[in-house]
RNA sequence: UGGGGCGUCGUUCAACUGGCAGGACCCAGGACUUUGGAUCCUGUUAUGAAGGUUCGAGUCCUUCCGCCCCAGCCA
């Protein structure tokens, strides 16, 4: 019955699964029907895409439907900007709602009259206190509350009030509506909860034609429930909300929407919460919601993780309701995995170091066939330029070799990918002793990288004609935070003190191979050796911009890595 | 200290509801390699603790310990 996936062989079903089927089962329930329900006050991130993924995953494994429903009941928070980028994620993620976009602030009047409903059965009451009365009125976790002086007031009352709330006779914050439940209750959402407060603000549905707004607690279950959602999946913090949740919906008689909750994603080296996203969006941490380096969507979508890779991260992450912190290294893990299928490659050198071919002609050039994807023979071959003078990488050559560097030092052989075998004869400095230029030969007899008398080199390495090169900028990124737990921080320092001042470096000067002429924005590559890269919207004709998706796995650096830690 | 949750390899999810604790990521070796990539083998490490029931406990009972959430007119 279960999915079978590449990497994540799931038995058992998870406690969701196990709650829907016996719901099935009692006839608690006919059919499944559930919702995803973001606040637009910013943009979706990974942890909203768990959510996603299991109220849409839950709804199709079951025969049922997932609604999307904008839960814009403040609008002193709420963008129509957000909704749109909302809309986009989502459906970049793979998911769709088709006809059902909903919105909590399309239910304001229908809430409005359950309100009145309830005040009519004394189940609510107008209370006059002001926000910092209603705190002391409330109690502790360890003391009962009190209960409000205006609670006994007569329905008539409460109605007229309530009314004149609306018709907006009464300052912001002057008086509030609150269902009538226990002041003593040791869960403090049910001490007499605020279901509505006035706030003259711009809906940005709504306009002005409201002043009070219900609170997220009176609008969630009914909107659920009006909506006909049998279950109602939420994250853990909810969990305390439960049986407000289920008072509201018993005390109006409506249809009996299960909420279920489960625990949120977080992942290492990354903060979460939409007010951290906001504030390094504000602070100019980060150039915007979409800057490649954010856990957000549209970050992950330009810096060029496909939406494949998110989903087969998500499957694997599983569901339960343990705090849980994913190692980043599995997102990445599934990156590399979806990007290895079917991503081509290409050479590009990021930090050039001239090499000139002394044995080459000087107006000879030819082309190479290199094979586009290893991994995927279908993917055909391209021609690659080949010249006198070339780039390679730096990292490519060290005058003095450390032990186990396999690469090009002088007077050893290596090869240049999908073209010649060269040797190292002599090296050419600037007046600061810095390495500017190599000079080489090669043996016209490796043509296509193969030695007819058998002689192997021990590395093979990428390589860019001059001549034919693009110039290009490449972005490389690196963790938001030098901590795998940003809160982990010093006494007296928060989690910003953690931030990693070198997790963006841009290098400017790289060459590309010419077939990357054109390339538009979003697609990717691998640049052999050095990782998966993804053409940014910044990028202009005759100028691209490119972003490191991920590294490869770096046998080399781990080598070097370890040699360090030995000293 | 009130209430609500959660504790299985370093990380995460399993274990047919009492029957050999398994997979994935990470890590370490090795094979292969025209990417130090990919792929393929091999390996290390776990039931928070103590009692109890039982032929047998990760699963049941008792006590303890630890972690998370809640005192917004945010969601």
């Amino acid at each position: 019955m279960k999915e079978e996936t590449t990497g994540a062989r799931t038995t058992g079903k998870h406690f969701i699964e196990d709650a829907i089927e016996a719901d099935l089962a009692s006839g608690r329930f006919d059919h499944v029907q559930t919702r995803f329900p973001p606040e637009p006050n910013g943009r979706l991130h990974i942890g909203h895409a768990k959510a996603i993924s299991i109220d849409f995953g839950m709804a199709a494994e079951y025969g049922g439907k997932c609604n999307l429903r904008f839960d814009d009941t403040n609008p002193t928070k709420e963008e129509t900007e957000y909704v749109d980028a909302i809309k986009e994620d989502i459906h970049w993620l793979g998911y769709d709602w088709e006809e059902r976009e909903y919105y909590a602030s399309g239910y304001f009047e229908q809430l409005y009259q359950w309100a009145v409903q309830l005040i009519k059965s004394g189940k609510a009451y107008v209370c006059d206190l002001g926000a910092d009365q209603v705190r002391e009125y409330r109690g502790t976790l360890t003391q009962p509350g009190r209960e409000s002086p205006h609670r006994g007031r007569p329905v008539v009352e409460n109605l007229d009030l309530f009314n004149r709330m609306r018709a907006g006779e009464f300052p912001d914050g002057a008086r509030t509506l609150r269902a009538k439940i226990d002041m003593a209750s040791p869960n403090l959402n049910m001490r007499d909860p605020v279901m509505y407060r006035i706030m003259r603000a711009h809906h940005h549905r709504t306009g002005d034609a409201w002043c009070i707004y219900p609170t997220y607690d009176y609008a969630h279950g009914q909107s659920d429930s009006i909506e006909g959602v049998t279950h109602s999946l939420c994250s853990l913090e909810f969990e305390d909300h439960r049986p407000l949740y289920e008072w509201f919906i018993r005390e109006l008689g409506i249809f009996p929407s299960r909420q279920i909750e489960f625990a949120r994603l977080n992942l290492t080296y990354t903060v979460m919460s939409k007010r951290r996203l906001l504030d390094m969006v504000e602070q100019d941490v980060v150039r915007d919601w979409d800057d490649p380096r954010m856990p957000t969507l549209s970050g992950m979508r330009r810096r060029g993780f496909p939406p494949e890779a998110i989903r087969e991260f998500l499957k694997r992450v599983g569901v339960a309701k343990a705090d849980t912190v994913i190692d980043y290294e599995l997102l990445e893990h599934c990156v590399r995995e979806d990007l290895n299928k079917r991503v081509p490659r290409v050479m590009a050198v990021l930090r050039p170091l001239k090499v000139v071919i002394e044995n080459y002609p000087e107006d000879k050039s030819e082309e190479f066939d290199a094979v586009n994807n290893p991994e995927d023979p279908s993917a055909g071959t391209r021609k690659v330029p080949f010249s006198r003078v070339l780039y390679i990488e730096q990292d490519d050559f060290r005058e003095v070799p450390p032990p186990k560097y396999f690469r090009l030092t002088p007077g050893r052989e290596v090869r240049l990918r999908a073209a010649y075998f060269i040797k190292c004869t002599s090296v050419v400095k600037d007046e600061t002793g810095a390495v500017t230029e190599l000079r080489c030969t090669y043996d016209p007899a490796t043509r296509g990288g193969d030695a007819p008398d058998g002689r192997k080199v021990k590395a093979t390495i990428h390589w860019v004609s001059e001549a034919h090169a693009v110039e290009a900028e490449v972005r490389l990124y690196d963790h938001l935070f030098l901590k795998s737990n940003p809160d982990d921080a010093p006494e007296g320092l928060d989690w910003k003190s953690n931030l990693n001042p070198k997790s963006l470096e841009t290098l400017t000067g790289c060459k590309l191979e010419p077939s990357l002429t054109g390339a538009k924005p979003g697609q990717r590559f691998q640049f052999e050796r050095l990782g998966y890269f993804c053409v940014d919207p910044d990028s202009v004709a005759g100028k691209p911009v490119l972003n490191r998706t991920a590294t490869l796995r770096d046998e080399w650096a781990k080598v070097q890595a370890r040699m360090k830690a030995v000293g």
